[in-house]
DNA sequence: GGGTAGAATAGACTCTGTCTAAACTCGGAC
DNA sequence: GTCCGAGTTTAGACAGAGTCTATTCTACCC
């Protein structure tokens, strides 16, 4: 537990987050394995394991987060912002019905063309999202 | 106008929606041309046309129209959904500092690989989204 | 110890979207 | 023409995600 928490510390350290009693207590809950959970569902995680986090701090947090680079945000539900754990490249499947959201890896994926962008700007992210329904007996 | 109008009540009865005076005022403004508005846009935009159409109606048309095919959802920013007037297969570009939206025709873009999908599960649509922002100096 | 900058907090607030119950519309039956 | 009923529209209450603000807390530096 205590080389978790260190290894933790590091990470944020490492992009240039203060480590914070708060920060760790979400980054413990985010960064520990690979994850999708919007805002709320941090708050509830959080709640049912007795921390009093308020909610302006685990959104605080998350922004900061993505900010620098520990987490990335996806905006596949339009109710809720979901934030990944995994920062490297990769795209999303969506399950409109459950709202469950998995990885596609970088391979399984191949976008091979791409448009010219708009003059006076720079491309941030591809995000390529496939939704999918269960199906109807 | 006339004609104009006839032929809006024919494209709302060739996808099965009755023509209310409310909904032909709603298609009016989207299906005219090419857009991509979110509901509090077409809200303005009607209340600046004079109309007197409700928030819930504006709500009730945008899905009534989205689910027969006249109009497509696009969850591309967290706060809001889109509805874009072009139902053919397509994709974005999204620049997340002005919130404009252009499309990307199927040609520009090509997605080459695609990974298996979930058991129990149909592929409903899939969407590619370019975030882009502008330049910094 | 005092000062200060950054972080955390509660709670009010905003905004998008949904729900509900009542009123309206319009076609068909009589 | 009148009645009825299904579908539509409406205002306003409501819900939930997220933001803002003013205050309090914490930690570090002098």
């Amino acid at each position: 537990m205590k080389a978790r928490q260190e290894s933790l510390e590091q990470s944020l350290a490492r992009h240039g987050v203060k480590p914070t009693p708060q920060r760790l207590e979400i980054a413990a809950l985010m960064l520990r394995e690979p994850c999708h959970l919007s805002a709320d569902q941090v708050m509830a995680q959080l709640r049912e394991a007795g921390s009093g986090v308020s909610k302006a701090t685990v959104y605080n947090t998350l922004h900061l987060f993505s900010s620098q680079g520990l987490l990335r945000e996806i905006a596949v539900d339009p109710s809720r912002l979901f934030y990944d754990s995994t920062t490297t490249p990769h795209h999303h499947i969506y399950n409109e019905d459950t709202g469950e959201l998995v990885d596609v890896l970088p391979d399984e994926l191949e976008v091979s063309r791409l448009p010219q962008l708009p003059a006076g700007t720079d491309a941030h992210c591809l995000e390529v999202v496939i939704r999918v329904r269960n199906q109807r007996k």
